[in-house]
RNA sequence: GCCGAGGUGGUGGAAUGGUAGACACGCAAGACUUAAAAUCUUGUGCCAGCAAUGGCGUGAGGGUUCGAGUCCCUCUCUCGGCACCA
């Protein structure tokens, strides 16, 4: 056999899979469906480590799930608008189109040497007319629904680039591009209103439970004391209603009590014992809503009982709507005892069927579940937390709701004395509302010359200049508070308080309404009073004595929630309660309403740049801003001689195609000369993926229904509060005009880590510190770059380039190259070639236990962790095995079954490598798409195999190991006690009767001395 | 300041509350070689010991447990994000 060398090799397999159409994927197959995606590429031209990462990682993960039979689809296409190639093109001279489809060329070429199944036929290229005409005709939906418009607002301008960012795209002050400092400019902005759909992207995922007891029963009784308790400590909402003649129960009173006196929501886990679950099952039934899950402790669905019949039986006709109650839960989860003495584990066998819930058999602490503590049943009821339809990792979650910023508060209205005017106040705390000293407002309002006194015009004027000029960076870097005071004062609502009206940078203009009262409790208002010698007021205490004398004497600054002193007929209240109080009598009086304020601002998409999608209105002097009619779309980007901003768009220069006539009134107008941000275009790319030839309409509902969501999304953790949140929210607009009927678009949420330079800095070609993946596949192969980069580390991972690392791979690969000599069954002739020469069913049955073993937990280990992304495991499990099959290989042979299913489990992996050696090993004299290793199913684990007959049982002394024994699977106690005091090494310490033994089935045995 | 993720050998990293360090890199010794590379074999957490073996060991300190890298509390450091959000 010749030496393993992939470069031609490799080359040689690409070729001839593109020719057989390999991975030609035909999306009206009927097989189940697998959409895998990755964020589209930005075509910079230059394929680097960090697309192999994403691209070459994630292809190990379809081609597992081809193999398992699924259709898979795995399209890549190209994010091809935007700033980079504007900006070449100003530099270069020559047109960004051309530059940006000859980058797309050169990185096909480039990924083609990844050896994967990517799909460029369905990959949209977002600067394609026929793409971004569906951009236009979504902003025209938009537009319709009043969710996109035109506003004034002070925005984020990057000098260098003349062009408006993006809250996202400013990193520390400066533009994510190019590094300008970006300054405050009030420009004129097509915006979307997301912030009409805060609420619903919002992750409320915070789950609460509902406990329902059994036949005599009660809250205090059994576990459910103690389940409550520590699914409060938690952080949970856990109510457990006491339900009516627990000792004489009618189960049709008692779901009538929890209908009534329960509060159900989508999040809400409904647990129910025994009679309890009965209960559950038809209050499920009975629910409006869906609810997240329902877990069940020791149910039963007809009243057969092992030891004694009960007083409810006849009270209740035992018809259940298990159809409404499946469709009314996202999983549900069935608890048995094993040796219950009333409920036979049959019954609850019944009922996790009838159900298609999960059935989990075990042993209780006490008979029937009625210990004090059922650790069980908490286990159970916190695992449906995972099963949740939509995953996405919890930092993402928690990242897109601060970020939507939603906080429940209350506008409050105070009047300027001597003045008509009204100063709003947005707070959370109108419990402090008594003890406010002093209001701020942010210079930029309006409202600051109409309060002004005369006396006071100069200061107020001088800050507010000083203020303006500012730029963001600089008002956040100098921490130092500042203000002057208006001459103003404003009545306090509540108790008729004259206080000082204040300017101060430290209120923003865009947060609430850019004004908020001062006071005792928060620190930066303390910070401020502190400063200009303002009163300070305590009137919130927390009940610990020191610490309330040292609040009292403004020694300390509370800020969490306590008891209210010195408020009037608001003392002595919880801030809870006060804050209800205020609330009521502010809004009685109509000086408050409710308001609640978000974080997240309208998405402002105006980009004063060529290269982007241009927005599709004109504006007609006659009748305003007028949409492009759809029949009119797309409206395609005119060519241009000059792209760079001179105080105005560059599509403004194209005068033929600026002037065009009013689509209403034939009169004379001109297009929008703003493009869009790119975000927009890949808010909702991968639903036209799936269809992205259609020129009658956005995509084919029924196939796209048919493949999205996509079941796993990978991309950077960057992009948690920019892309992920706005195709969030197009897809929610989507489907709520009607095109596609999911909400959220990705199943899974998966993120790719970073790979850095050796030195442990980021690539970068200043640094002087990039890897590039062509010279490692040039060295290596790309069969070693895959693995390797599987290899690495969790998938996750941020972490450098190892030089030497990847040799560790290479050797692996060229082992399994060099074992093809070792099958037996083959014979190598002179020329390098292997003939088959024994028939191989013949030679299965001649696998060892052992063989058998490592075989099988290998097919398991390496199908569970590259489906749950834990690729550098299935790795080390492959290296494991092939160790193992090298050292049988020693001195003899492995057999054929063996080195097959070991090519059907790299195949994944090494795509290249595999297929060479399956088409030798089966002597295929020429290539068919047929007898592809990579068409070939894969291998069907068999639990008997990797049950092990005998197992090593650790046995320990207080804990600390000491001995191993071996017995035979399934030894008792007893046995295994009985060999372990055998040991002399055992008997050494074992001087007395050992005070407690703890034995552990197939695992240790502890004795306690 | 707030939110999130973490801290395990020389390095990347494994470990459903049950033998910590799988797998790999690196390193060391040996084999092959005139030599080197490649390859193969063996060893490799730290301390003591020729060895058998013993002690110590998952950022620090406490706790729960027969048993803790894993669960709980306090602290500390690193990374990522947000940041004067009323």
């Amino acid at each position: 056999m010749s030496k393993y060398i992939p470069k031609s090799l490799e080359k040689n397999w690409q070729k001839k899979w593109h020719e057989a159409g390999l991975y030609k994927v035909d999306l009206t197959d009927s097989k189940k469906k697998y959409y895998l995606l990755v964020e589209l590429p930005y075509p910079s031209g230059d394929l680097h480590m960090g697309h192999w990462f994403t691209f070459a990682v994630t292809d190990i993960l379809g081609r597992l799930k081809r193999m398992q039979g699924y259709n898979v689809f795995f399209p890549v296409g190209f994010d091809a608008f935007g700033l980079p190639a504007e900006n070449a093109a100003i530099k270069r001279g020559i047109n960004p189109r051309d530059w940006t489809y000859g980058n797309i060329e050169t990185m096909k070429k480039q990924f083609a040497t990844m050896g994967g199944m990517h799909d460029f036929e369905h990959g949209v290229i977002t600067c394609d007319p026929e793409y971004y005409r569906w951009n236009q005709w979504i902003f025209i939906k938009m537009l319709e629904k009043g969710l996109a418009y035109r506003g004034k607002i002070l925005s984020n301008w990057c000098p260098k680039d003349q062009t408006v960012l993006a809250n996202e795209n400013v990193e520390a002050g400066r533009c994510w591009r190019c590094g300008t400092e970006v300054v405050q400019k009030e420009v004129d902005q097509w915006m979307l209103k997301i912030t009409d759909y805060a609420d619903r992207l919002l992750w409320e995922d915070k789950q609460n439970f509902v406990l329902l007891h059994g036949f005599t029963g009660r809250p205090d009784k059994n576990f459910f004391p103690w389940l409550k308790e520590a699914l409060e400590t938690k952080g949970y909402r856990v109510q457990v209603p006491a339900l009516p003649d627990p000792d004489d129960a009618d189960p049709m009173e008692q779901i009538k009590y929890v209908l009534e006196n329960c509060d159900f929501d989508q999040n809400t886990v409904l647990l129910g014992h025994s009679l309890g679950a009965v209960v559950a099952m038809k209050v499920t039934e009975a629910l409006k809503t869906k609810i997240a899950g329902l877990v069940l402790v020791a149910p039963f669905i007809e009243p057969k009982f092992r030891d004694h019949p009960r007083p409810f039986e006849k009270k209740f006709n035992w018809e259940f709507d298990f159809k409404k109650i499946k469709s009314n839960i996202s999983s549900a989860i069935t608890v048995g005892d094993i040796d219950d003495s009333a409920v036979a584990p049959a019954h609850v066998k019944k009922a996790a069927e009838v159900l298609g819930a999960e059935l989990v058999m075990v042993k209780p602490n006490i008979d029937h579940f009625t210990g004090h503590q059922e650790p069980e049943v908490l286990k159970q009821l916190l695992s449906l937390n995972k099963t949740s339809q939509i995953d996405w990792p919890q930092p993402v979650r928690e990242g897109q709701n601060n970020w939507i910023g939603k906080s429940e508060g209350v506008i409050i209205k105070f009047k300027v004395k001597d003045s008509s005017e009204v100063i709003e106040v947005f707070t959370t705390r109108p419990d402090t509302l008594w003890g406010a000293t002093f209001i701020v407002l942010a210079p930029e309002l309006d409202l600051v010359f109409k309060i002004t006194t005369s006396d006071k015009t100069k200061e107020v004027t001088a800050y507010q200049e000083k203020a303006v000029k500012k730029s963001e960076m600089e008002r956040k870097e100098n921490k130092e508070k500042t203000g002057v005071f208006t001459g103003a004062y404003a009545i306090n609502p509540l108790n008729g308080n004259e206080i000082p009206v204040w300017i101060a940078d430290y209120a923003l203009a865009q947060y609430g309404t850019g004004s908020l009262f001062g006071d005792a409790h928060d620190d930066r208002d303390v910070e401020f009073a502190k400063k200009y010698g303002i009163a300070l007021t305590p009137t919130v205490i927390t009940g610990d004595v020191e610490r309330d004398a040292r609040i009292k004497n403004k020694e300390e600054v509370f800020t969490g929630y306590g008891t209210l002193i010195e408020s009037g007929k608001y003392t002595g209240m919880s801030s809870v309660e006060a804050k209800r109080a205020v609330i009521a009598d502010l809004v009685h009086a109509k000086s408050a309403e409710v308001f609640v304020n978000y974080h997240l601002h309208d998405w402002s998409i105006s980009r004063q740049r060529y290269w982007g999608t241009p927005i599709p209105v004109i504006h007609c002097q006659k009748c305003g801003t007028v949409p492009v009619p759809e029949k009119d779309l797309p409206v395609v980007l005119p060519e241009i001689k000059d792209y760079s901003p001179q105080g105005k768009p560059p599509l403004a220069a194209a005068e033929e195609w600026v002037n065009v006539k009013c689509p209403n009134c034939a009169g004379d107008a001109k297009r929008e000369v703003d493009t869009m941000d790119t975000f927009v275009d890949s808010a909702w790319y991968f639903l036209r993926y799936v269809d992205p030839k259609n020129e009658r309409e956005i995509f084919n509902k029924q196939l796209v229904s048919r493949w999205a969501p996509v079941e796993l999304y990978i991309g950077g953790a960057e992009h948690t509060l920019g892309h992920t949140l706005y195709s969030r929210f197009f897809v929610k607009f989507l489907h709520d005009i009607g095109v596609v009927p999911f909400d959220e678009y990705a199943k899974k949420r998966v993120h790719h880590g970073v790979i850095l330079g050796p030195d442990g800095a980021r690539m970068s070609k200043s640094h002087g510190n990039v890897v590039n993946p062509d010279e490692q596949v040039d060295q290596f192969g790309a069969d070693a770059v895959r693995m390797y980069l599987a290899f690495l580390g969790p998938y996750d991972l941020v972490a450098p380039w190892n030089p030497t690392g990847i040799r560790g791979v290479y050797h692996f690969l060229q082992r399994v190259w060099e074992l093809n000599e070792k099958v037996d069954g083959y014979q190598s002739t002179v020329e390098g070639k292997s003939k088959k020469t024994v028939n191989r069913k013949s030679i299965t049955h001649n696998l060892s236990a052992a063989d058998l073993f490592w075989m099988h937990k290998t097919i398991k280990k390496v199908g569970e962790d590259v489906s749950s992304i834990k690729y550098n495991t299935a790795v080390a499990a492959l290296m494991e095995w092939l160790n193992y099959l090298s050292r049988k290989a020693h001195g003899g042979k492995i057999l054929h079954d063996e080195y097959e299913t070991l090519l059907l489990l790299v195949a994944p992996f090494a795509p290249h490598m595999t297929e060479e050696l399956w088409q030798k090993s089966h002597s295929f004299t020429h290539f068919d798409a047929e007898n592809s290793v990579h068409k070939q199913a894969w291998p069907v684990f068999q639990e008997q195999y990797i049950k092990e007959e005998k197992v090593i049982i650790v046995v320990q002394i207080n804990g600390k190991v000491r001995e191993n024994v071996e017995v035979e699977t399934g030894a008792d106690q007893v046995a295994v006690e009985k060999l372990a005091r055998a040991s002399e090494k055992i008997q050494n310490y074992l001087t007395g009767e050992p005070k407690k033994v703890i034995f552990v089935p197939g695992k240790l045995l502890n004795f306690v001395i």
